[in-house]
RNA sequence: GGAGGGGUUCCCGAGUGGCCAAAGGGAACAGACUGUAAAUCUGUCGGCGUAAGCCUUCGGAGGUUCAAAUCCUCCCCCCUCCA
């Protein structure tokens, strides 16, 4: 099997089970793929990652780019080695910052013009620049520069800032033809909330060869019956012997929702941010550790779990941990969510492969207080 | 024994006549977090009441005043320095 290659092993309805073939390594979709922005997934470290059963994880092209410099880490050999991580990375352009950090950027045809958030300094990406950041840390998967338009964007900003991320995206394309090299790169879908702009913006990013294709800007603030009806109408627009990637996105009820309208990949930082502030995800729904009726709760985390934190600490320890901001809590509790979200993935594959989504599904949507809206 | 400083709502700590149920911080309690500028942010935080409002509260007891955490008297306790 050669990078790219994309064997799609089972469908149930439109959720599907396949192995993408990377630089890495095989990823078996559905998968989650937890978010290290900076070279870290905050509070583990790889094994940490490969004991809650990462396949594959993300990097961020902008805050690595500043800091500490993807020549930088070209020079230690690349990201992998940089970081120790010898499984699939996927890094994201830029895009997302380009949205989070609006009020330092400004757009032009040719690309962004942003002031780093660290220290003020201005700085451009272009496709052509992106590309050659996502080179340097030599990910598996490369994102193309997009812009991801804030959610309330009328129908002209929509439809304007989809003709320029599909500009971009074919300049990154032409910035490193297919088959180039080891590397992936991705097109990615936007258009707003407006079906037809959704449509049109899937239809240019098609005429791209990429080796995958992204559902971009959602979960920007919609509503989830907002977000649902675009996902839903948009992800069969994607071809379907191609990986598609919904990105950002979600809680575990948003992610078997994806994965039910076909969507293959996910990433968001729900489960490591959340841990760190004291929400953890469990079998029987939401726990949020820091309540005062688990002061002296013996009981482990989620029964259901095999992480570290649930196979060998109380509530009432994790509890206390937390609330003391012992540094531990941050590991534990982020051990524990990755272990939910990952373990989550793998049972919707597991189900899909035994043609049982649909119940699956069901009851994780029991644990979480029914389907969403 | 003498001189000075101080006791404020769970804690620390502002407040020296009305705008004070009393700044600010902490703790506590609850909530948010979706391609990470996040180990962050928000709300509540004397009692009753939906509310207007009423009641209780600033070491204790009295007093002055239309009005006192704030002024006066006495008492209790703590700290610093001098003997």
């Amino acid at each position: 099997m050669n990078p790219g290659d994309f064997i799609l092993e089972a469908t149930d309805g439109a959720a599907r089970a396949a192995t993408l073939m990377t630089a890495h390594g095989a990823v078996q979709t559905p998968v989650f793929m937890p978010v290290g922005t900076v070279g870290s997934v905050k509070s583990v470290d790889p094994d940490d990652l490969d004991a809650a059963g990462a396949q594959i994880i993300l990097g961020n092209t902008y805050h690595l780019y500043l800091r500490p410099g993807d020549d930088l880490v070209a020079r230690r050999g690349g990201l992998h080695r940089f970081m120790a991580w010898d499984k699939p990375i996927l890094t994201d352009s830029g895009g997302f910052q380009v949205f989070s950090l609006s009020a330092l950027r400004k757009l032009t045809p040719e690309g962004v013009e942003f002031r780093s958030h660290l220290d003020g300094s201005p700085h451009f990406f272009s496709p052509d620049k992106v590309v050659s950041i996502q080179r340097n840390l030599g990910s598996d998967i490369m994102m193309v520069l997009d812009e991801c338009p804030p959610y309330g964007a009328d129908r002209d900003y929509a439809a304007r800032s989809l003709e320029l991320s599909a500009k971009w995206a074919a300049a990154c394309r032409a910035a490193y033809p297919q088959g180039s090299g080891g590397q992936l790169m991705f097109g990615i879908v936007q258009g707003g909330f407006f079906e037809d702009l959704r449509a049109e913006s899937a239809a240019r990013t098609l005429e791209i060869p990429f080796e995958g294709y992204a559902l971009g800007g959602l979960s920007v603030g919609e509503s989830k019956p907002e977000m649902l009806a675009i996902m839903r109408r948009t992800a069969p627009l994607l071809p379907r012997d191609k990986p598609r990637y919904l990105m950002g996105v979600g809680t575990p009820l948003d992610i078997l929702d994806g994965i039910e309208a076909g969507i293959d990949m996910f990433d968001c930082v729900l489960p490591t941010r959340n841990a760190r502030n004291g929400t953890l995800f469990t079998s029987r729904g939401r726990v949020n550790i820091k309540r005062a009726e688990y002061r002296e709760d013996d009981g482990p985390l989620d029964p259901d779990c095999s992480c570290l934190a649930c196979r060998r600490f109380s509530r009432a320890y994790l509890r206390h941990l937390y609330v003391a901001r012992e540094l531990l809590a941050y590991r534990l509790n982020t051990i524990h969510n990755l272990h939910y979200f990952l373990a989550l993935a793998r049972g919707a594959r597991r189900a899909v492969l035994e043609g049982r989504f649909a119940a699956y599904k069901a009851g994780v949507e029991a644990a979480y207080g029914g389907p969403q809206a």
